[in-house]
DNA sequence: TTTTGATATATCATTTTGATATATAATAAC
DNA sequence: GTTATTATATATCAAAATGATATATCAAAA
């Protein structure tokens, strides 16, 4: 058997702070969660399905006026879950670094290839770091709510760990030349 | 279609150092590689198996005397393979941090689990902390070998990254309490 | 002598990935 | 004002990865 689902738990966990349909879902998904975590059209709705049948979610079918809509709620029941998995001792953290992958295999090809490699994945980084930058920026400046401590650090970690990247890099790039 | 098979890149990088068995690639797929890449007996056979059917592996099946053993060899094809693909753009890095995915959604529960998850996350990191440097040390101390240089730079990347988690961690704590 | 652990191949159900299909609503371009 | 494009919205599918399990041999330890 493969491990439990994990896209569940995101689901759930955005749905304890507001009702969304599945395009919402992935639209948060995409945003401050991004890069730590990823999800896809092709396993939140059948994971909405299914939680809904279970009954940690509830559905609110809209079509008035618009279009068909389905909005997800979660249930008491559903909290339940979500917390009772923040309090598991075991979490699966995994890195899956093709740049890391092609660099190991290097001296299969001119070391100019390495090189280069990292150079593009240098300026991936450096994109990626000034939106995280200003993720941090605007919690910084609110604090109100109690839930943007939490969000602050983890934005803050990608902070640091996209910085100790590009530290690296430099280190990487002056000892392949 | 779901992206291109990345499992077969790992096993022509590996093949293209040594002839190995299925068993002998988990193994090193284990080791050195295990921290930003992982591999299970479910891709690895597949794998070799289509692999040697298009001609980028040949197979020597050894029993003599011992028991069944299948080592798999790269081809010229093979090599031409791996290299377009180190020339390659565009490479695909990833995080998949349970433990910031519960960080996230901390504002659920008390604070005082997700102090606790961070400390978890620290003990691991440590760990394994431990073992990257030991890599790091030895290739330090056998220059001699031109790949060792492209082996030191990735656990390289892990000590730094590593370290850069723990440096987060205390600081993050320190902000919860 | 028995039991444990390492070696070795293989398969399977579940889950994830990434792409595509389909259709409506809103906005921009011409 | 019509057309083209982009955003919204749900859903499905093939391919790939995950993690567990089945099976069997061999070496070493208890």
């Amino acid at each position: 058997m493969a491990r439990k689902r994990k896209i569940d738990m995101v689901i759930l966990g955005l749905l304890s702070h507001e009702n969304l349909t599945g395009y919402d879902i992935k639209k948060r998904i995409d945003g401050a969660i991004n890069f730590f975590w990823k999800g896809s059209f092709g396993n939140i709705y059948p994971a909405l399905k299914d939680m809904e049948q279970t009954g940690l979610l509830t559905k609110k079918e809209e079509s008035a006026g618009g279009r068909e809509k389905i909005t997800y709620h979660i249930t008491d029941e559903g909290k339940k879950v979500l917390k009772n998995w923040l309090r598991e001792e075991q979490a699966s953290n995994e890195l899956k670094y093709e740049t890391l992958l092609k660099l190991f295999f290097g001296g299969a090809d001119n070391k100019k290839i390495s090189v280069h490699n990292i150079e593009i994945f240098e300026e991936q980084i450096k994109e990626d770091l000034k939106v995280l930058k200003s993720y941090c920026k605007a919690l910084e400046n609110a604090p109100e709510n109690k839930d943007h401590l939490y969000f602050y650090l983890t934005a803050s970690f990608g902070v640091e760990t996209y910085e100790a990247y590009l530290k690296w890099s430099t280190k990487a790039k002056r000892m392949l030349q």
